[in-house]
DNA sequence: CGCGGATAGTTGGATATCCGACTATTGGGT
DNA sequence: ACCCAATAGTCGGATATCCAACTATCCGCG
């Protein structure tokens, strides 16, 4: 999609003018939530983009870098869904479309014959370099944002993070800070 | 997906570390991605959750919401797709299901022969209405922050919504505030 | 030591999204 | 008036994601 499109108008501000015309409730609610399917549409985009001379998404560099922080660049699949919060179907998926491009490779578990090894070959460790260099140099769809404001947006972030249990390890600060 | 499942320990920190340990940069706007991320996944997953009963998902609900906020229910495909910000296909196929589902139905354009419209049925009409009323009871998926630091929070994705054209009116004020 | 619940991975089915290509229609400029 | 680029919608193909169900394996408890 193309996330660059400049509207004519704001869709997040229609939106809140549309709700308080018809009378509903929880208004700050209904924005954050556009706001942030918005937001994450546009760096999704971005980073999909930057991706796409590496015949890669975002989805499958994931798996990649995950891998490449690892020991000997192998992980057992059912971990991968783990860290990336996703199911053990998108991990086969992915894991499949890897390995047909060559990127890494299925190898069975040592201890464990129900489980099946990732493991990142040549060519996957140097893609995962590239695409990473290419992901700094567009600062990860971040945009003109200075990192100030990107700390802020992180610690807000923060907020719903916890709210569904992950632990934010020290990064909430903005309520005492206000 | 189980996006209320609590990890052990806080993925974006994680992530975080093992960037710093691999010596990369632009470790601001990664960690910005990755909470922009979950934090989108989180909302999404609660939505999803609460529209299921309704045998709707989000992206059937913003349809719906899009076109109970017209004059006459009714809206040719291709704006939708605008107001939306979503591929031509993707309203085909959405309203597709939609007309399946007896919430919609599709009608020639009186005055473009090319245009289709999708008009509101009653029950359409009547669903999206319930389903406003069960996302207002779940906040639209922002758990227990207050709506101060959703204001917040707002005003700092505007920041990228900014950089990628919209046009966010008077919404970002934090750089004069700070 | 073996039975039954838990875990690992895959397959099949559904939805959502994109892109490219195609048909039909519209409308502006010559 | 007519031609051609632009627009509207659809279809086929690809990827990503979920869920339910299935097979294979592991492991603890009696």
């Amino acid at each position: 999609m193309d996330s660059e499109s400049s509207t004519d108008m704001d869709l997040v501000a229609e939106a809140r003018g549309n709700w308080v015309a018809a009378g509903l409730g929880e208004v700050d609610a209904m924005v954050a939530a556009a706001s942030l399917a918005r937001a994450h549409q546009v760096v999704l985009g971005r980073i999909n983009q930057a991706l796409t001379p590496f015949s890669l998404t975002f989805s499958r560099y994931e798996a990649l870098a995950l891998l490449s922080f690892t020991r000997n660049g192998s992980m057992a699949m059912a971990r991968m869904g783990e860290r990336l919060q996703v199911h053990p179907t998108s991990v086969t998926s992915t894991i499949d479309r890897l390995e047909r491009d060559g990127l890494v490779e299925r190898s069975p578990h040592p201890d464990d014959r129900r489980a099946t090894l990732a493991t990142l070959t040549k060519a996957g460790r140097s893609l995962h370099a590239s695409a990473t260099a290419e992901l700094e140099a567009i600062r990860w769809g971040m945009g003109e944002v200075t990192n100030a404001d990107l700390t802020d947006m992180n610690q807000q972030l923060a907020h719903i993070r916890a709210s569904a249990g992950d632990n934010v390890t020290g990064s909430i600060r903005s309520e005492e800070a206000r």
